[in-house]
DNA sequence: GCTATAGGTTCAGTCAACGAACTTTCAGTG
DNA sequence: CACTGAAAGTTCGTTGACTGAACCTATAGC
């Protein structure tokens, strides 16, 4: 979505944002990095997004600071894409979007965030109703909600159905 | 940016929220409406968006019940959109953006919302830090910030520079 | 009759997305 | 040593969306 030529004159932080994150699949790929998927066949494989368009992607998100590009392997080269501080501080506008299309589209919960310190569900701030506090985004438990198809085809989706804070790294078990 | 074909894959609240308002200016025309813009004309001159996308986007967002049709005049025959309570719900989301986009990309604020009843500046979330609440739109107060054009060419940016309640339908001089 | 306003529609050109095929580098296996 | 397979892309032709300009309709005011 994003264009500078137009978006630019608008004087708005909120535009001024889409910019980064406003064109299509780029808020997905920060879901994704922030659920703990860090290479680039998972990302592909989880969204389903044509390899160039995603290349793009994680090419402008690691310019703008949002994603983090980190040698992993040195033979042969293999990068991954970590979610840098900037990208985290996405989650509220993540978790306030996901919130909207639950309550105006979705029927039952998909995907359900807790404290992992306590148990309780976050809010629709990311906050903790029993601690009274916002949860740091790496103590947020993610675990599968009764909407999720339990059975997905994609090893990817499979991994994401167990348990995990967000943040860590995700491990796919091979096909 | 939304587009069913490919996110209907996702399983995710998030997705099917893009798949709404995630499409190129879907997002700046729901902000507009926030700030109590109605009609065709005043989206258009606010935003700088082509012609066809406006009417299209305005449609969609209809049609999926964010914004309401409503005639405000029968001769000649005209309409204004006013946002419903499902497009009021995507404050919270528009908000963390704007936070986000200001406080990566931005310097100074363009725009300062106030809680109406006690004037203190709102939180990430759209809590009010002294009454402890969080703030219905409708009881938030727009102010520009210092960092906005004191003096702007168009009257629908000259119209938003004085303060305001979000929702209430804004009133455009004329040129 | 003339002009201006509001709210669109139509059209040609451009640009981005899509999906499939191809490339490179290396590790592991027989 | 050839073969297979994985990871991370690049290239390319087609399709679809966005863009800006022009055009259209109905009415009010002068």
């Amino acid at each position: 979505m994003a264009l500078g030529k137009d978006y630019a004159t608008q004087e708005c932080s909120i535009a001024r944002a889409l910019e980064v994150v406003g064109e299509r699949w780029t808020l997905l790929v920060v879901r994704d990095a922030l659920y703990g998927i860090r290479r680039y066949n998972d990302f592909l494989v989880h969204l389903g997004i044509p390899r160039a368009v995603l290349a793009n992607r994680l090419q402008a998100l690691t310019a703008e600071g949002v994603l983090e590009r980190r040698r992993y392997q040195e033979s042969p080269p293999r990068d991954e894409y970590v979610v840098t501080d900037r990208g985290i501080a996405l989650w509220p506008a993540l978790r306030a979007l996901g919130r909207w299309g639950r309550e105006h589209y979705g029927a039952e919960p998909l995907r359900i965030f807790r404290h992992a310190d306590c148990g309780t569900e976050i809010g629709s701030y990311g906050e903790c109703a029993a601690c009274g506090t916002v949860v740091p985004v790496a103590d947020v438990e993610m675990v599968p909600g009764p909407g999720l198809d339990p059975d997905p085809a994609d090893p990817v989706s499979r991994a994401l159905l167990k348990p995990k804070r967000l943040l860590q790294p995700l491990v796919v078990e091979p096909a």
